[in-house]
RNA sequence: GGACAAUUAGCUCAGUUGGUUAGAGCAUCUCGUUUACACCGAGGGGGUCGUAGGUUCGAAUCCUACAUUGUCCACCA
């Protein structure tokens, strides 16, 4: 009666949306529903501007494994469930959709209020949807705790790190060279850029006819801004010239003055071994401008080009106002009529663009917001970086509980690398769509600010605000600027628990006060490699230096997926696989198990359709053996044994109430538990799943369900229940909704989603199991029906030769024998007079005789082929054991080894010849 | 230019401290609709583990060099 109600086929589109419904509403997914260990995990909050794809789906299906898994060991489970406002993405995305409705300058026409009103609405939207379908996913997080980097809270808290770092003298406003897009009108960090090669022409010339050197570039006209030569200071060419100063007439407002300096990095070799240096627009020459303002040997600065991407006052008359690309055209004929230029080439070139905006950036100096990543921290000695640098390796304030682990181990070392070669981190955005800096000045010099173009002396610090809350009285001002997304999302880890404990988070929830306390170290955290230096980073830097803390204990990176020939999935390129089409057509958990098998840690996989087909076919499977093991044996409930206990004593086991298959299967049963712990608990979700799918697949239904066809016995039931209980629990999380629908029609009231972890059975402890025999001997008989072509209908005839004292043994797996598609066999069981010590083989021939005639010969070269392998491997064998230094130097249990095999394999051959 | 990875069956990938006939899934070929499952079952074929050296009793695994592919970083002024 149950298999009427079981379909043939698992349908997963009737089950998921209940069966996430009645999760959510258990209660279960809140650790404050649950007890024990507290297990916490922060999802990665996705970036508002889009819908879910496959690195999310993947992402979801890793940190569910873990949350469902620790669940299940009886830990307080928290996955926290987030969204990101991603501030330059989102602007930028919501902007361009305005321009493609017709509206030209949405920031010039809607002004801040209006523009940010549509851009909320916007993000509103997206957020709605990607939170549903990351239940659609089956992730089983907190929905009452979720947060957005954009929200009050989230506010607060970045409000604070910045009013504490800014009090640390960490923060500071200051006129640097940035990264600045034209075309968004904002600053990008050094990381936001992508780097595209393009052709480019570097022209090679001298400022003047009587300079003694020449300078190469690709951009002329930023020459009109240079202030210095550099050398290397053991070049012996222009070693003379170091410190001289030479006035050159180029075109610009004013001569420029031009020091020789001296600097390390310049290559001899290279161009003409000196470098024209524009501080004004490159970051390496304005560190060289630093350094030598630093050593006492100032040079100038000269801003040529203004923030629209045109030439300044300062370029001189013939250029102010003309765009770049017409300046230089007339800086390089100016160079040709004075026959200063020297040579022309194509070359290619990197050039930085904005991640968002996709124009090639301009490096401009501006005042603009840092955080200084080098300063010693007030009562720390130990800067930003050395925090950063140590929570990977010596472990936070030198405590070993304090060190994140990042599996796999080879990013930390690109990790560190990156660290080394941090400069100060930009934080200021002059986009409106974030955290808007919570700096406020007076009137007028906000007014001072905004025109002054560099002026060092300005002084503002009595009329600078910084604090939580904006300043009492209306003659303040905040700061224009935004912060950089990834400021919020650095704080993530802890800007999540109710960090800092305002009074509006925690009134009348008392319990979550206790969140940070609880929650924070969070255990474990997965990102793409794509973010370790966005993300990873920042979140070490703000929880190490906000809350002494580290943020998580183990990190785990992902690879990408890419498609089957090995690209990019991308939006533009139009080889989208969408997850939810994907999951509506195979079902969620066939997504999910095909995202995390084949993978490994760090690496990158591909992903395609006939992947997901697999791992459909696989959940199918479970379901068709559960529907056979609910419909033969009745279900545990009804028998008034809990769930997953198999009641075996010692004494049923040394009466032989266990036949040889019912060992073999409980033993490899409890092999795999201890195997999917091990590599769960080592981030081996891949394995783990494999070694499932073998235990499922191979084991159970190819073997053990056959077996229990012929093979009744009392105990059949019991162990059939255990099984499948237990192994849907092992199962779930990875396939949750599946096993969990299993679970419900096995009867049991309580969920799946709680029920405990399998534990070993430690009555299980069976040596001397032969199965593995019967099996080699079954596939002996189907392999040379196949091999033969002979018809199942006809009556083979077999005869097997048992060593003595192992007779009786074989004679009671007669029927198995017989029975497991082996065909129509007559079975014959000699018994051998040799004596057994041959621990192996039980059996010690075969011999089938052959029904007819001309099976003879194809019979004669199957065994042929056997016997030849046989004797390669003998010869291969013996030789190792006839080299004396193998034997006197590989281990005892190695050489034993290689023994055994030898006589194995010799009584193999005699049978097989025999 | 620097760093990191990958290179194993037609394809996609495993291979956990080096241990001896190198595994899986898909594809392919042969056979089979026997009431759990054709989203199935049985069986077969297919790899000198990128190349060349080295260490070792023993190497897909460790070392060196090279090749190819990919990624990241730095950038040529």
């Amino acid at each position: 009666m149950l298999n009427k109600e079981l379909p043939k086929i698992y349908n997963s589109a009737e089950h998921e949306d209940a069966i996430y419904a009645k999760w959510e509403k258990s209660g279960f997914f809140n650790p404050d529903n649950l007890s024990g260990e507290p297990y916490s995990i922060m999802m990665p909050p996705p970036n508002v501007t889009g819908v879910l794809h496959l690195g999310h789906a993947l992402e979801n299906s890793l940190m569910d494994i873990m949350a469902r898994y620790q669940r299940m060991n009886g830990k307080k489970v928290l996955l926290l469930p987030g969204t990101d406002h991603a501030a330059v993405a989102t602007q930028a995305k919501v902007e361009k959709l305005l321009v493609e409705q017709g509206l030209t300058n949405p920031r010039q026409k809607l002004g801040r209020d209006k523009l940010l009103e549509k851009i909320r609405e916007y993000a509103e939207n997206s957020k709605a949807t990607i939170l549903k379908q990351i239940k659609k996913m089956g992730t089983s997080c907190d929905w009452s705790r979720l947060a957005y980097t954009f929200d009050e809270a989230r506010n607060s808290a970045v409000n604070i790190v910045f009013k504490k770092m800014y009090n640390d003298g960490l923060i500071y406003r200051g006129n640097r060279a940035v990264n600045w897009s034209v075309k968004g009108q904002s600053t990008c960090s050094d990381d936001e850029l992508v780097q595209v090669e393009r052709p480019a022409k570097l022209y090679t010339f001298k400022y003047a006819k009587d300079f003694p050197l020449a300078i190469a570039t690709t951009r002329p006209e930023t020459k009109l801004g240079d202030t210095a030569v550099a050398v290397n200071p053991r070049d012996k060419r222009y070693k003379k010239f170091i410190g001289q100063i030479f006035t050159v007439e180029v075109g610009a407002a004013k001569p420029l003055k031009i020091k020789i300096i001296a600097d390390e990095n310049v290559e001899v070799e290279f161009g003409t071994g000196a470098v024209g240096v524009t501080p004004a627009h490159s970051l390496i020459d304005f560190e060289m401008y630093e350094k030598q303002k630093s050593i006492g040997e100032p040079i100038g600065l000269i801003q040529v080009i203004d923030q629209h991407g045109q030439m300044t006052q300062a370029a001189g008359k013939e250029y102010a106002g003309l765009a770049v690309l017409a300046a230089r055209e007339k800086f390089i004929s100016w160079l040709k009529k004075q026959e200063l230029l020297i040579k022309e080439e194509e070359i290619t070139q990197n050039v930085g663009t904005s991640d968002r905006f996709g124009d090639a950036v301009e490096i401009l100096p501006m005042t603009q917001w840092f955080v200084d990543v080098n300063k010693k921290i007030p009562g720390k000695n130990k800067s930003l970086k050395d925090l950063m640098r140590e929570a990977v390796t010596a472990g936070h304030n030198n405590d070993l509980k304090q060190k994140i682990t990042i599996t796999p181990e080879r990013f930390e070392k690109i990790y560190l690398n990156w660290i080394d070669n941090l400069r100060d981190w930009c934080v200021s955005r002059q986009i409106w769509w974030g955290h808007r800096i919570p700096v406020y000045y007076r009137r007028q010099e906000i007014f001072n600010f905004q025109f002054s173009i560099f002026n060092e002396n300005t002084n503002l610090q009595q009329d600078i605000y910084v604090g939580e809350k904006p300043p009492e009285g209306d003659d303040w001002v905040q700061d224009e600027d935004t912060l950089d997304t990834w400021f919020s999302s650095g704080l993530w880890t802890f800007s999540t628990l109710g960090w800092p404990a305002s009074a509006k988070a925690t009134a009348g929830k008392p319990e979550k006060l206790n969140d940070l306390k609880t929650f924070h170290p969070t255990n474990w955290m997965q990102m793409g490699y794509e973010i370790l230096f966005f993300w990873l980073a920042r979140m070490i830097l703000m929880s190490t230096y906000a809350l002494d803390q580290i943020p998580f204990k183990d990190v785990y990176i992902h690879g990408m997926l890419r498609n089957e020939l090995g690209k990019k999935f991308s939006k533009s390129s139009g080889n989208n696989l969408d997850p939810l089409e994907v999951a509506a057509k195979y079902g969620t958990d066939a997504l999910r198990l095909s995202l995390i098998s084949g993978i490994a840690p760090g690496n990158d996989s591909r992903f395609y359709e006939e992947k997901v087909e697999g791992a459909r076919n696989m959940v199918n499977k479970l379901w068709n053996i559960s529907r056979y093991i609910i419909t033969n044996y009745p279900p545990v409930p009804k028998r008034h044994v809990r769930a997953g206990e198999l009641r075996i004593t010692n004494n049923e086991i040394k009466q032989k109430k266990l036949t040889q298959a019912d060992e073999w299967i409980l033993n490899n049963f409890q092999i795999l538990v201890k195997a999917v712990k091990i590599d769960l608990e080592n981030y081996n979700f891949s394995q783990a799943a494999g070694k499932l799918r073998e235990f499922t697949w191979n084991y159970l239904a190819d073997w053990y369900l056959e077996v229990c066809k012929f093979e009744k016995t009392d105990k059949k039931n019991e162990i059939l229940s255990y099984l499948l209980i237990d192994l849907l629990k092992l199962w779930h999380p990875f396939i949750p909704f599946i096993t969990e629908a299993i679970w419900a029609e096995c009867g049991f009231k309580k969920m799946l989603i709680i029920e405990n972890w399998p534990s070993l059975n430690k009555t299980i402890n069976i040596k001397n199991n032969y199965f593995e025999a019967i099996i080699g001997v079954i596939k002996d008989i189907r392999d040379y029906r196949a091999e033969n072509k002979i018809d199942l209908s006809k009556k083979l005839k077999v005869e097997i030769g048992v060593v003595k004292d192992k007779y009786n043994f074989i004679k009671s797996q007669e029927i198995l024998i017989k029975s497991l598609k082996t065909g129509s066999v007559e079975l014959e069981i000699k018994k051998s007079n040799k004596s057994n010590n041959e621990k192996f083989s039980i059996i010690t021939f075969i011999s089938i005789s052959l029904v007819e005639g001309e099976v003879g010969t194809r019979e004669k070269a199957r065994l042929g082929k056997k016997i030849n392998n046989l004797e390669k491997i003998i010869k291969a064998t013996e030789s190792r054991l006839a080299n004396q230094e193998f034997i006197d130097k590989a281990p005892e249990a190695v050489v034993k080894k290689e023994k055994d095999k030898l006589t194995l394999y010799k009584s193999e051959l005699k049978r097989l010849k025999g």
